[in-house]
RNA sequence: GUGGCUAUAGUUCAACGGUAGAACAGCGGGUUGUGGUCCCGUUAGCCUGGGUUCAACUCCCAGUAGCCACCCCA
């Protein structure tokens, strides 16, 4: 009896040992644990240079093209995307960071950008500038899908609207802003386009195509048969075997446009035809938000067959400004990019982008050539020719050398206490570890004239003239061979 | 919302029912004012909760997260 008592107390001490340890480690998790709010993710520094290239080209067409940014809040009030987006769609319904607000407002992360870009132009009476009102957009969207490739909860878009005219030589300009987007990144798309009528030739589609379905409901699965009162034309979406037979003996709604639509959709093809942009008539795209008529359109990649991530996609939506309040009859057509399934679409492409370059790195020895390093950097800075870089807060050489070629610099500067006494500074050429003392005074001068040298791929003259060789420091013997591997390899460029 | 796979150091990956290893990265050295290569040292980790067991990072269950697919979308 004793006995089982006393390993039951071991025991029991053992536990409790383990569980002390357990919640010492919780404690020190607890710090550790706050991370990223699921489907949400940060955009590393080494991350950077590819969205940095992404914006620049959205920057570039967008003035090409004669589109002015536009920013609009991040939080918007909940009603704006349920007249706008439409209440029954996925987005609205089931996909809205909404929320209400202490002041009990109802206001919700925006989920795209077409409905806040509207209402600015309502907002803003840009019915009296001159029309079409061209803005280009970039930022932030929210979306609380769960997460997958190519989906994230917060992802980023860039995009046009063109608000208040109807000629389909904007629509047609339009798909070619998004497909030059691509096409300047480097991203071979094709281009998936469509016409859903206005909203009465759709109205005659979707009796028809109903009631083509109808006579088949057996056939079709289950969300399919909830489509067809809900939203008959996902029907074409569907990509379930059977549904997908069904699909291709259903009716198409080519056929059923009235005149005016379909006029205004042969010139749109009709342009794309001049232009000669590689693009598909793709009667299934149908696109999920209430707003658009008409011309719709999206861009795949040339290897996405399916359609599973489409790069960007837009359309027209004519009712839009009306629905939201605006004045009735002004017609509207947009597009929207998305940024971080470029991105991806670069990075599996391997698509090179240039890592930034720093051309000159400054470094000091002792307190004396820290200060004139840091007054120097300050005057070198603003220089416009190249770029600089320093680790004042470091006090080895041997560190700051080590940085300056993690960096890749083509020259560091080095400053030390005889320096300062001299008024000279030490030039070092990175790359064959030549140094030249030179005056401080011209130190702008002489780097920009090696900066030169090299950017126009010269070889760099290793016998340099008198004068300069006179001042040069000994180069050490190891460098020495290094020069002449650098000779060797310069020859066989 | 449904299903599949996964969860070990900052990163990429090992191993094991009985004290968790490597590579890369980081930091510090290899004499005081010189980087790359090399050598040495060093920091740092088992997603959370429960169960089985003398003992769980390992086996089981649940949760959470990630990836993937469906749905939908960019």
């Amino acid at each position: 009896m004793l006995k089982k008592k006393a390993i039951i107390s071991q025991k029991s001490n053992k536990t409790a040992e383990r569980k002390t340890g357990k919640a010492v480690k919780k404690i020190r998790r607890a710090k550790k644990n706050i991370a990223t709010v699921t489907g949400m993710r940060d955009i590393l520094p080494q991350d950077q240079k590819y969205w940095e290239k992404v914006r620049q080209v959205a920057k570039q067409i967008s003035i090409d093209y004669g589109y002015d940014r536009i920013d609009t809040p991040v939080l918007e009030l909940t009603e704006l995307f349920v007249r706008g987006v439409g209440a029954q769609t996925d987005i609205v319904e089931k996909e809205m960071f909404s929320f209400t607000d202490q002041g009990g407002d109802n206001l919700v992360l925006r989920p795209e950008f077409t409905a806040a870009a509207v209402r600015a132009y309502i907002q803003h009476g840009m019915l009296n500038q001159i029309q079409p009102v061209k803005f280009f957009y970039l930022g932030p969207l929210f979306r609380h899908e769960k997460p997958q490739s190519g989906r994230y909860r917060q992802f980023f878009q860039f995009g046009f609207e063109a608000i208040g005219e109807e000629n389909p030589a904007l629509d047609a300009q339009l798909i070619l802003m998004g497909w030059n987007s691509l096409n300047d990144l480097g991203i071979e798309s094709v281009i998936q386009v469509n016409s859903i009528g206005c909203m009465s030739c759709r109205e005659e589609y979707k009796k028809v195509l109903v009631k083509y379905y109808k006579a088949k409901a057996k056939l079709l699965c289950e969300s399919c048969k909830t489509r067809l009162t809900k939203n008959p034309l996902r029907l074409l979406d569907c990509k379930e075997s059977g549904c997908q037979e069904l699909k291709d003996d259903a009716p198409q709604i080519l056929d059923y446009l009235d005149d005016n639509c379909k006029e205004h959709f042969m010139k749109v093809v009709g342009y794309l035809d001049e232009l000669d942009l590689p693009y598909v008539l793709n009667p299934y795209i149908v696109r999920g938000l209430d707003y658009y008529n008409r011309t719709i359109f999206e861009y795949w990649a040339i290897d996405d067959v399916e359609g599973k991530n489409a790069l960007g996609g837009g359309g027209r939506y004519d009712g839009l400004v009306t629905m939201l309040g605006g004045r009735e009859d002004t017609p509207a057509c947009g597009l929207a990019m998305g940024l971080d399934r470029i991105v991806a679409k670069m990075r599996e492409k391997n698509i090179e982008v240039p890592d930034k370059r720093v051309d000159v790195f400054v470094a000091q020895l002792g307190d004396a050539a820290k200060k004139k390093a840091m007054l120097m950097y300050e005057n070198l800075r603003p220089n416009g020719s190249f770029t600089i870089a320093q680790a004042f807060h470091k006090d080895s050489l041997k560190k700051q050398l080590e940085l300056a070629n993690k960096m890749k610099v083509k020259f560091t500067l080095i400053i030390g206490q005889k320096e300062v006494g001299e008024g000279t500074i030490m030039l070092r050429d990175m790359q064959g570890g030549v140094q030249e003392v030179i005056d401080f005074n011209k130190i702008e001068k002489e780097l920009k004239k090696r900066l030169e040298k090299y950017r126009e791929g010269a070889v760099i003259d290793l016998t340099a003239d008198e004068e300069e060789k006179e001042s040069s420091t000994e180069i050490p013997e190891e460098d020495v061979a290094d020069l002449g591997d650098l000779g060797d390899d310069l020859a066989a460029v």
